[in-house]
DNA sequence: CCGCGTTACGTAGTGCGTAACCATT
DNA sequence: AATGGTTACGCACTACGTAACGCGG
């Protein structure tokens, strides 16, 4: 189980084609094809359906596995190369759409005041933070009160609780419901919703929360622009959970509580870390 | 950075020695030092130095990466092995000292009834869960109300909370205290301590979670032996945090409630798990 | 000078590319 | 017939063992 023959295994199954794997790994199409011959091998079992290529059971199953192993890979050469040369040049910081502002207050003063910011996606930014493409991550999420933010594992990264805020149903000022002071998020399981999860709770996770049905997307919002939802919001779209703040920046929109409070907008910072360290860790 | 070269170098940080290694992995001491030195080569930094032989900075740092990829390596192939035939003979069940009877209680009529039961230490569980020496494990320790069990990565693991149960300060039936109805676990800080970390709360926990100094351990017992314990305990020779259910069966000791009760006694079941699966993963 | 890690060197094995091959659409 | 994965083959590189070497205690 050479980390190559992962790689190689990984990008297959993403690309679903051996020769654009090649491609894009720089090798032949014949190379893949022997990294794969030689994965099943190893493993006594057919990790791929080919024609077409599709990964098998088993496949998926090892795709979990490779996927955390090839990331810590990376994040241990990354760490040992900053430990053995720290990085010059301005401070790389990425950043949730939410939590742009809050990360640039954050990172003031750090390195000489210079700063690169990078707007990421939640999911992306733990990779980019444990390889090193950034110094310092701010993440947000939508979560139960005392529970960290949902995702998959995140690799060698520590995380620190930055804040924790209430979150609203975002309404047009004009909405029947917008004089409400509080509102029970199942009772609106059947409401018109703007899916916009890079931005607001994903639906998927009002319907878990709620143990509902329901919160059916009227308009999924795919990109990670916080000024468009809320005007797609304050347009009567569809509702939206937010955090307090946001929405009461908005003149057109108001925030409503929610009666039960099951959820909390929660941030998050990420900081490459040693994925084992000693108990007594430092402060930093 | 090919896992042959880290599982060698963790041998050598951990044997302290390139002979030693050699001999444990089936290498010559030769084939050892090109290992350690394509490693160092790879990554640009000395990991290890020699004479004595020592991990370095950056090489306790590279450990705290590999032993948890190295880890993920092995389950991964466990459980692509499993899934592909699954193997026969009892269950093989593994439990920490505390929980052994919940353990076989938990496994009864598991595959025809065969069951094989090892008692294992807390930090191995997992490990031999994630590489299918064991198929099930039950883990028991103590934390915060709502926290999980404290430890490190534990690896691509499902861990379900069995149950949580009050934990108290027992003391020889004799002890001045053994009459209160709640003691405040700050103000024991100075009191004589058994320190049995694999059996009761390890007192650096105890230390961790009232913020006191103190808890100095009067008699420091190694052995997972509950019984061996709970007799060092009513002989006097410190107090000991433990749960209550545990207390209560013993005729010497007399169990006291916490007054601010910032710890409890969890029990963790450990399933193998495939480390990411998709989030809408059937029950099992 | 002995124990132990390093370096030199030869060989067996393997990883990759080229190219011929074959299967599915 | 074309697209795309497999197999055959050869070369170059690597990984290991043997053995000579050197450094420190």
């Amino acid at each position: 189980m050479d980390p190559h023959l992962l790689r190689t295994f990984t990008v297959v199954a993403r690309l679903r084609s051996f020769s654009a794997a090649a491609a894009e790994l720089g090798y032949t199409q014949s190379a893949v094809s022997q990294h794969i011959a030689a994965l099943e091998a190893d493993l006594g079992v057919r990790l791929l359906d080919r024609r077409p290529v599709a990964p098998t059971a088993a496949g998926i199953r090892l795709l979990g596995y490779a996927e955390p192993i090839l990331l810590r890979l990376a994040a241990a050469r990354a760490d040992l190369t900053r430990l053995a040369a720290p990085r010059p040049g301005p401070l790389r910081v990425g950043a949730t759409p939410l939590v742009v502002a809050a990360a640039a207050r954050l990172a003031e003063g750090g390195r000489d005041g210079a700063l690169t910011l990078h707007v990421t996606t939640r999911a992306d930014l733990p990779r980019r933070v444990a390889t090193d493409e950034l110094d310092l991550g701010l993440r947000d999420g939508f979560a139960a009160p005392n529970d960290p933010l949902p995702g998959a594992d995140l690799g060698p990264i520590r995380v620190e609780v930055q804040g924790v805020e209430p979150v609203v149903v975002a309404l047009p000022r004009t909405h029947p419901l917008a004089a409400r002071r509080a509102l029970g998020l199942a009772d609106l399981a059947l409401a018109r919703w703007v899916d916009a999860p890079e931005v607001a709770a994903p639906l998927t996770q009002l319907r878990a929360v709620t143990g509902a049905d329901g919160f059916r997307a009227a308009v999924r919002y795919l990109g990670a622009d916080v000024a468009g939802l809320l005007a797609v919001v304050a347009a009567g779209h569809g509702l939206a959970v937010l955090p307090a703040g946001v929405v009461r920046a908005h003149a057109d929109l108001v925030g409503v509580a929610l009666a039960e409070p099951r959820l909390v907008h929660r941030v998050e910072l990420l900081r490459p870390a040693p994925a084992d360290g000693p108990p007594g860790g430092s402060g930093g």
